[in-house]
DNA sequence: TTGAATCATACAACAGGATGTTGGATGATT
DNA sequence: AATCATCCAACATCCTGTTGTATGATTCAA
């Protein structure tokens, strides 16, 4: 790499980290473009030359964290369920936690939990494209249902503090996927 | 009603509609005061009077959508799913249609959905307080689960311009409910 | 290899606009 | 008539985004 082009990298990952930090713990419309480059060492106009406003660096980061089609792998028969890629889906959520997590949190940006369904719904859609039999237009209402159930209890795991080991999550989530809920508890 | 105070409702309730025509059309950050109280006819420094800041107005408008716990019906086992108040929630969310579709919608806010979840939990869980059979940590998952899956179907479908028939969701959802999502699709 | 031209990076300073507060005018209540 | 609430105008402060400039890195011809 070239150096200049080091420098360039290092600069806006720095400016991306102080943003970070900061969004961790203040709702993004407080933050200034000050904040961030107070934090990261930089005059503010500095900023300006890497990104367009506060919410510009937000959309880079969630950018990275949407997975591409081929980084995904496919789905096997097997490891998931009846192509529902629920096994996928939670490695990509531990894989990147530290960020979903916030994200997808109350803090968060609820936009993002869309981009990430619309990334990965393709990849379903695509393992029942030539199966005459699948209703199109119930299937995406189905995979809405999933994809929300499975983020929402992702999320909720990551909040708790005392958590449910995490195969106990897995097998529940196999079930409930499986199964349905009502099967999960016991009649009134 | 004093003819003060209706006055102050009036105005209050001006900021609130000029708030929200603003808030279904562009992002929350994007709105200033001055947006707002152009729109209601008040000078800026009235909006003072009446609300902290932007978001303010937005936490108002959304603690009048939480339903207080004897307001939502008690579950009846017929209408309702083994505990699960699916009905009552979708009920809950067609009443408040125009506000919830919003708020939980990519443009809203994250926390409403957390806010909406934990209004109706206690309800569900109350139905499970007497069954020892319960696993409490257990349930608070399910719980989660169904919720998150719910508000994320409801608010796919009121996306929709060519919307599934109302009593197909319905079903569709008590499907899932009780038979889980593998039933659902055909086996690969 | 050298050094001049070119380009990228970072900064200081400025204008425009939003924010939140203060003090006063108008009109309702007692 | 006295008091109080509502609404507004104006002000100081702060944030934003742009412009012009200095510094240092890269390139290429001699």
């Amino acid at each position: 790499m070239n150096r200049r082009t080091a420098i360039t990298t290092q600069t806006k990952q720095n400016l991306i980290d102080a943003f970070w930090s900061l969004y961790c713990d203040m709702r993004i419309e407080k933050i200034t473009i000050k904040d961030i480059t107070n934090k990261a060492g930089y005059n503010r106009g500095t900023f300006y030359e890497y990104f367009k406003d506060v919410y510009d660096v937000l959309e880079h980061i969630e950018n990275s964290l949407i997975p591409s089609l081929d980084e995904l792998p496919p789905i096997t028969i097997g490891s998931d369920m009846c192509g529902m890629p629920t096994n996928t889906f939670l490695e990509l959520y531990e894989k990147n936690s530290k960020y979903y997590a916030v994200l997808l949190g109350d803090g968060g940006d609820p936009a993002f939990a869309s981009k990430l369904k619309n990334a990965i719904k393709p990849i379903i859609i695509q393992e029942f494209a030539n199966k005459p039999t699948v209703n199109q237009k119930e299937l995406d209402y189905v995979i809405e249902y999933t994809l929300s159930a499975m983020i929402g209890m992702m999320s909720y795991w990551y909040r708790q503090t005392d958590k449910l080991p995490s195969d106990q999550l897995h097998e529940l989530i196999r079930k409930l996927t499986e199964q349905g809920v009502t099967r999960q508890l016991p009649a009134l």
